[in-house]
DNA sequence: CTGAAAGCGCTTACAG
DNA sequence: CTGAAAGCGCTTACAG
């Protein structure tokens, strides 16, 4: 293995200038700073990350606690560690995955990480409105930033996108199109329950888009299992107040809802609209649906510049700054194929 | 920050004691493995990371080397983090993305995390034929195990489905309900041109698979655009010699592709069958497709397992073990409802 | 069965 | 502009 001695030796210098030289932190001349480069190319030296985090106390890690995978693979959850992944490596960080070891003690592996310092913050992904996380990180004084705004907004930066107007933005567009009866079909009832911050507001939305516009929005949980979604949906559509159109906040459940509704005789957007809220392109294999975006890469792009601002802040000597920052995305909405006026 | 010391001295031992008991490499008396624990315990006492991988060069963590996703999202990517963050969690592992950080050096991320002592060992995803991280790892004497199935099996530890089996099980599925032109989609072309060992086998097996069941096989590269794909499929099914049934080895896509087929007026099972090679259930939103399924939970178990034993094996002392141990898995149809008997 | 001591590879005041 | 030295928190031979 290649030492800060090895490249010290090698350029003729102590071991302490190439660390200087590495770090920047000091003037160097021109020529021991050359000297000292080409011993690091030539031996292609790399500081231990072990020695330099134990001497420095800055890992350039960043920890991503996972929500628990427990009801099936969670396609954003993927999206997401790639946008991470490469929003960090911009900011010269690398990404740790923590994955709840259990469901009995949901933060243990999250906690070990801080407590053993693998990183330097953490990156809280499907955060709850109440999220214990959040505390158990803030009673160790670990730096973290949310991907998702919880009840209370100071506890912790955070990044999101607003889905309180993400609902009311797709219910509006079946408003103005003239649909009177709206099914908002939320998150798969697991979220619902967990009171994850998404779930929670888009279900608000809605109802306040129903309150304000006074459509008829009727609220529906979704589900992961299939047979159990497409029992729902007919539930509804074989009742006397069928809905003429769909918001839909379950993105990966829409084209087997397009399957079951032509399946059924339904066209859309012909007999039956439909809006994706919260959807990503990838999702939807080329289908022209009418939806609000889950902006993945700007959001990890922002939730990495919270955590990295959060590590500074953190260091000792940095004046307690005030208010707790945020970044919250607006909704835009992208006009489909999938609307049509109402019958 | 609580410390080794912190322990000790509420313990009333010495720091080296507690490392022993935690280590459990020392027999301890049970009164002071009791004091020691309930010392931990009530100090909430995490070993430092960067100091334990610093003396004793193991850190608990894979690097996760990460294909580039420039094509675009992979829905298997994120998969496979799950399944491996949650298999290494099993074996006392963490796990370290690492993006390549640009075209032009594909391996640097992984360099730096091995040179830099970042992680025991590298998992390697998206393999090609013939890997150029293989070789660097090998040079750096870092231990890896790979994703995919290399050229040279010896080259490195590796897991996979075995893919010239499962298009060769695909395609015969479809000889045996009588289809004489059989069009197999293979994987991306990005995919088929990187040499990605996956797409080269699946090719491979649907060619052999043509050759020896005597079943004519028009191999076609899929896309990432769905208006591209669409196009390739209607030239073949305007053609003279149009294809009856479809082997599709991009689970992505065929969601978009049904629709398609549906838009065209033709119908599944009833006028073309389809089969899914290397899908996965999260893929398909409940459609029942007759497919080889990709089994993640399984190769991430056995990905971890190899890298663990890597980890190992490169210890100082360990024999200079035999051969390079594979786990390949073999692939099991699934028949759904997209096969029926050739028109 | 337990402890005192060396040292892993860095960074950063301290000194000149 | 550069160097010598201390020390971060552990693990593990060495000693008893």
């Amino acid at each position: 293995m290649v030492t800060i001695k090895d490249v010290a030796q090698a350029a003729g210098v102590a071991p302490s200038t190439v660390s200087y030289v590495l770090s920047g932190s000091r003037k160097i001349s021109d020529a021991t700073r050359a000297a000292v480069q080409a011993a690091v190319d030539e031996l292609g030296y790399h500081p231990n990350a072990g020695a330099r985090s134990l001497r420095s106390t800055r890992t350039g890690v960043l920890a991503l606690a996972l929500p628990l995978p427990a009801r099936g693979y969670l396609p954003v959850g993927g999206r997401f560690m790639y946008g991470l992944s490469e929003a960090a490596g911009q900011l010269g960080y690398l990404v740790l995955l923590v994955t709840p070891p259990g469901e009995e003690d949901p933060d243990a592996g999250l906690e070990r990480a801080a407590r053993s310092r693998f990183a330097d913050a953490a990156v809280i992904m499907g955060v709850q409105m109440e999220d214990p996380r959040i505390d158990a990180m803030r009673a160790l004084d670990f730096p973290v930033a949310l991907i998702g705004r919880p009840a209370d907004e100071s506890a912790a930066p955070w990044t999101d996108l607003d889905w309180d107007e993400a609902a009311l933005v797709a219910v509006r567009a079946l408003h103005e199109a003239g649909h009177k009866r709206v099914c908002y079909l939320a998150t798969v009832e697991e979220d619902v329950r967990a009171r994850r911050s998404y779930s929670v507001r888009g279900i608000r939305g809605a109802e306040r888009a129903a309150a304000g516009l006074g459509t008829s929005v009727d609220v529906c949980h979704s589900t992961g299992d299939p047979a159990e979604l497409f029992g729902r949906l007919d539930a509804r559509l074989d009742s006397a107040e069928a809905p003429t159109a769909f918001a839909v906040q379950h993105p990966a459940a829409i084209p087997g809802i397009l399957r079951h509704l032509a399946a059924r005789g339904i066209e859309v957007p012909r007999d039956v609209s439909l809006v994706a809220v919260g959807s990503f392109p990838e999702d939807l294999g080329g289908l022209d649906v009418t939806r609000v975006e889950l902006p993945v890469a700007r959001m990890s792009a922002a939730v990495t510049r919270l955590a990295a601002d959060a590590v500074e802040a953190a260091a000792p000597g940095t004046p307690a700054g005030g208010a707790t920052p945020h970044t919250l995305i607006a909704p835009h909405l992208i006009r489909g194929a999938t609307v049509a006026p109402a019958p």
